[in-house]
DNA sequence: GTATATTGTGAAGCTCACCTTAAGGATTCG
DNA sequence: CGAATCCTTAAGGTGAGCTTCACAATATAC
C-alpha cells in the first residue's frame, strides 16, 4: 500500500517548489526527502517528478497523485476530528498561526482566557505574514490561522479551507496634521505607507485610492501597522489605519474626511476542512472572537 | 498525524472479531498487534478496545474510526487506481479470490490467455468460499473476488464493492434416472445434495423448492459440484446443477422437467470502490468473461 | 473443580527502514 | 570560470516496530 509519509512529501514538494525547500520546512535533510521520493518512484513505478534546470518539477501523474494525497488527507483530518471530539472538552496541542498586528494586541488576552478556561489545552502561536500561513496551514504545520481580510482581494488558495469571520474592523484613511482637509490634489501628491507591494492590504489601499480618484505614492512599505501610525503622527506620510491599531496605539491625529470611512477589514479564523468542529478548534475561534469584542483593558 | 498502519490494524481487528485472528491474517504476532493498538490509544488518548471476556470489542469511538478508515483507504484506492492508469498497459502483482467450480473450470483458460496478452501482468488465484472471499477484498488481501451469484440472495457487505456481472449461468434440477417424471411427492421424499448449510447457494436452492411446493430433505452437504454430479449419477440424490459443471463433467442424465427450467445463477466480479477503472483489473474481468463464453476446448 | 485452551498484556532484545553526514555531478548566475 | 544552488548516491548510526517468551485472565472440557 501506498506510504502515506511519502505521499506527504511529494505534496510538500510541491508547495514549496522544490525537494531543497521541502525538505527545510519538514526538518528533513534534503537527503531524505530524495530517498523517499526516489522509492515512492520505484515502488508505484510511475515517474513522478523530473529534472527541471537544477530543481524538480511534477510530472503529469505526480500532480495527480499529490490531488489524490490531498483527498486522503482530508479524510485523515475527519478521522483526527471525531476523535478528539471524543472529548467534549478542548485538549492537546493546537498551533496557531496569526498575523503580527493581530498577534500584538488580541492574542495575548485570548491565549490567557484559554490557558484559564482549558488547562488541558496547549496552544501554540506562530506569527506568519497571510501568503505563509495559509502554505503551513495547508501544509498541516500549523492547525488554524488567524488573518485579516480587505473586501475585494480574496484569498488564493480556499480549496480546502474553511473560513470563519471573527470580526469587523473599520479602516479609515489618517493624514499628517499639516495637511487635514486635504484637497484632491494633496491626495494625489500626498506620500504614502503601506503594507508590503503584492500583500492583499495593499492591493485593497491602491484600489480605494483609486476609486477616490488618485494614485497613491507608496513611498514606505511595512507590514507593521504600528510602523505606519508613527509615520502619520510625525506628519512624514498618510496610512490607512485599522480601528484596531489606532485604539491600541492612543493615536493623536482623527481619521480624515477626504477619504471614505465605511471601508472595514474582517478578522477571519482559517481551519482546514473536517477540522471545523474539533471542540479545540471551536474553542480557539469563540476565543478569539471574544477578546476582539472586549474593550481593551490597561 | 495518525499513523494508517495502526488503523488498518484496529479494522482488521473489527473484521476478524480479535486482535489474534487479525494478526494471524496480516502474518503477524499477536503481541505486535496488541503494542500497536495500544499505542494507537495513547496517541489518540482515546479508549479505542474494551476487554469483553477474554476477547476485545470496539467503542463507539472505534468503531467510527474504522468507518473513517475506511474512508481514508477507498481515497489511498484512488490514488492507486491513477497511479495504474499511468502505465495503460495492465501490469504488476493482482491477487484474485475465486469460488472452487469456477476456478477449476474457468480460471486457468482466463490465466493462460492473460499471461499471453500481457506478460507484465502477474495474477495470483487464492480459493476461497464467497464469503471469506469478500472479507479478504474489504481487507486488502485481495483485489478481486469472482463468485456465483443467486437471485435473492444479495451478498451481506456490498459497501464499497463494485459489482460486475460476468455472465449468466442456467441451473436445473437433475433427479436420479430412476426418478425421471416424478411428481411432487417423489420430489418431497427425494434426497438433495446441496452446498453447505448457511451459504448463499443452499438457501436459494431451498426457495426454489419450497416455491415449487416441497420442503427438501438435504441428505449431503458439499461446496464441490462435481461431488453433487457423481452423487446424481449413481442414484442417490437429487441436486441442482449449473450448465458450467454439467457441461464440465458432460453428465448422462438430462435434467428433470419436473422443476422449473429458467432459473440462472450470475458469475460476479468483485473489485472495491475506485478500483474499477484500474487496467489491470478491467483486463481480468474482460479475460474471465470470454474464457466464460468461449467453448470448453479439453 | 480442576485442567486445558484461548486471548490479551508486557518485558527483552534484534533488525532493518529511514535518517544524517559527506562527497559529487549538474545547472544557473555573476 | 568560480560560486551558489539543487539533486543524487554511498556509508553508517539509531530507534520504531517486530518476534519471542512469560504471564494473567477468562472460557471451555471433562
Amino acid at each position: 500500500m501506498l506510504d502515506l509519509h511519502r505521499l506527504v512529501l511529494l505534496r510538500e514538494v510541491k508547495l514549496r517548489g522544490s525537494m531543497t525547500a521541502a525538505a527545510r520546512e519538514l526538518s528533513y535533510s534534503h537527503s531524505a526527502v530524495s530517498q523517499q521520493l526516489a522509492l515512492l518512484e520505484k515502488e508505484t513505478g510511475v515517474t513522478l517528478l523530473e529534472k527541471v534546470g537544477r530543481g524538480v518539477k511534477l510530472t503529469a501523474a505526480g500532480e495527480t497523485l499529490v490531488r489524490n494525497t490531498d483527498a486522503i488527507l482530508s479524510a485523515v483530518e475527519r478521522a483526527e476530528t471525531d476523535l478528539a471530539s471524543a472529548h467534549s472538552v478542548p485538549h492537546g496541542v493546537v498551533t496557531v498561526a496569526a498575523f503580527a498586528s493581530i498577534s500584538r494586541t488580541i492574542m495575548p488576552r485570548a491565549l490567557s482566557a484559554l490557558a484559564e478556561s482549558y488547562p488541558e489545552l496547549d496552544v501554540r502561536l506562530q506569527l506568519y505574514d497571510p501568503e505563509a500561513a495559509m502554505i503551513r496551514l495547508v501544509s498541516r504545520q500549523v492547525d488554524a490561522v488567524i488573518t485579516d481580510s480587505y473586501p475585494g482581494t480574496e484569498p488564493p488558495t480556499t480549496e480546502g479551507i474553511t473560513q470563519t469571520v471573527l470580526s469587523e474592523d473599520p479602516v479609515r484613511g489618517y493624514l499628517p496634521a499639516w495637511a487635514e482637509g486635504a484637497s484632491l490634489e494633496t491626495l494625489r501628491t500626498m506620500k504614502w505607507v503601506m503594507e508590503p507591494r503584492g500583500s492583499a492590504a495593499a492591493r485593497w489601499a491602491v484600489q480605494v485610492c483609486r476609486a477616490r480618484g488618485f494614485e497613491p505614492i507608496v513611498a514606505h512599505e511595512s507590514s507593521d501597522l504600528l510602523f505606519h501610525l508613527r509615520m502619520v503622527e510625525e506628519g512624514l506620510a498618510a496610512a490607512f489605519l485599522p480601528d484596531m491599531v489606532v485604539r491600541e496605539a492612543a493615536l493623536t491625529v482623527p481619521p480624515t474626511a477626504a477619504l471614505p470611512t465605511d471601508q472595514r477589514r474582517s478578522v477571519v479564523f482559517l481551519v482546514r476542512a473536517g477540522a471545523e468542529s474539533r471542540p479545540a478548534l471551536a474553542a480557539i475561534g469563540d476565543a478569539v472572537a471574544q477578546a476582539l469584542r472586549s474593550p481593551k483593558d490597561i
